[in-house]
DNA sequence: CAAAGTCCTGAATCATATG
DNA sequence: ACATATGATTCAGGACTTT
């Protein structure tokens, strides 16, 4: 099923993954059908070309080197990203609200391009990593955080999903605050070719997803990831009985998340 | 003392508060100067004309609503910190770094400024409050954190001070991560006027400030905090052997500030 | 079978010296 | 400017192996 196809028939859009352009696909889509959107661009990193070697096993770290992560300046990613966003707002609901995640690298790029298309932030919301790969070489700090940044299309936007007992339960404190501890994705839940490859280099882990899903959707909402990667966030959205569109470009992550998702056991709904 | 003579007095800049606009200031210093500069500024947080009632309780929230956090646009806003910034960058010496704070409202807008002139982040670091105020309202998670951004003046610069030992200490975890938990400025070290109000709006806690500075320098080093409030950075600076000039545009911080410092008793010196 | 130990690896803008 | 060699040392989680 391509974008074509799918701009024939817009009113069948549930549960899943179109193979394309997130923005040609998005550009063929009907507006206001988003409750809710998980928002994964490339970091754009910008590391350095030369491999890091661990010199105790000699092993490589292997380090996120992608066409999709290669952008000339971040006057170009920021086009990318502007577009994106654009996109996405004409396709959330009223109420819809936005999931985007990123680190330093390029999760300011995000922000300022969020609030300058009328988006109105709700939260940044830190994700504490239980295990990030220490900085051997101790010369800064070593990152344990994501951040993601929740909004509303735009300022005045009412009626949004927001689970507070949910909230108090991800929260470390008493308090629903906005810091979330939780691993990276690892063991059984990593996706690996037959040659025990990791199939993507950034798979989030479900235990992410099913937060932001719980957090600000309902069951039967319908939850939209435009860079769906091995399917995440269709994953999880099965799981928990929303309906999900998802758009990835490269074929192999899609063929991936394909696989994944109808091998995935609906759990009872608790709404 | 002015801007204008201190620009006639270049070198005995050390240990001095001034009153004056901060850009006006940086303009009449001479360039590379500031070991580590920490620039904490108004954090445009854009709050409802009228004031917000806690609905179980009589008292008005106390938000910010002072002259210098009113900004026209997002446009305004970028504009003065890009100014700020570009001379913040003149005045840091080629080793020097620069630590900036700002709350999901305004650190977006710093952190694409920053990349935009050619800063090179090292680190976001997570202050991460123990007791923020609670969200009463529950209709989003409770904001219980601030955003530092760490950063050298461009890409290429080396010899940045970073005390690793330090680092482990602040750390929550075994490793040193970005995730600094502190509680916030009250209690004694909370500048109160005749009255009890408090003095500055948003005065920063001075463990957060001990932990920056003693992060990032060294013993006799020249720290710039160019819209100082109430001085936690000179007070800071001057308590573990650090050199610092502070500027400040509002007369009755600037007093407060210089009424604190000439008090600090300082500690003995641990390189 | 349980417990203990080994090995690998993770969105990383990680240094310095020499040619 | 680039490429290459060298050097010095982090932890948590999971898979796997050994006791």
């Amino acid at each position: 099923m391509d974008a074509v196809t799918l701009a024939a028939a817009p009113t069948g859009l549930t549960d899943t993954i179109l193979h394309g352009d997130c923005l040609e696909v998005m550009r063929g889509l009907p507006g206001e059908i988003a409750d809710c959107v998980f928002f994964d661009p490339p970091y754009f990193l910008q590391l350095p070309k030369k491999r890091l070697v661990r010199w105790n096993v000699k092993t490589a770290v292997n380090g996120v080197d992608e066409p999709w992560d290669r952008f000339e300046s971040f006057a170009h990613y920021d086009t990318f990203i502007r577009d994106c966003l654009r996109e996405v707002q004409r396709l959330l609901k009223p109420s819809g609200t936005i999931w985007c995640i990123g680190t330093y690298h390029n999760i300011h790029r995000v922000g300022a391009a969020l609030q300058d298309l009328g988006y109105w932030i709700l939260n940044d919301v830190i994700w504490f990593k239980t295990n990030a790969m220490p900085n051997w070489l101790q010369v800064r700090l070593t990152n344990a955080t994501e951040t993601l940044i929740w909004a509303v299309k735009d300022r005045t936007a009412k009626g949004y999903t927001f689970d507070k007992v949910a909230a108090r339960e991800f929260s470390m404190d008493k308090i629903a605050t906005n810091v979330w501890r939780l691993p990276i994705c690892s063991g059984h839940e990593r996706l690996r070719d037959v040659e025990g490859r990791k199939v993507h280099p950034t798979q989030k882990p479900e235990a992410l997803l099913e937060r932001i899903i719980r957090l600000s959707t309902k069951p039967g909402d319908f939850v939209l990831d435009p860079m769906a990667g091995v399917g995440t966030t269709g994953a999880v959205a099965a799981r928990l009985g929303r309906r999900h569109l998802l758009i990835e470009a490269n074929a192999n992550y899609a063929a991936a998340a394909r696989q994944r998702i109808e091998a995935v056991v609906p759990e009872p709904v608790t709404p």
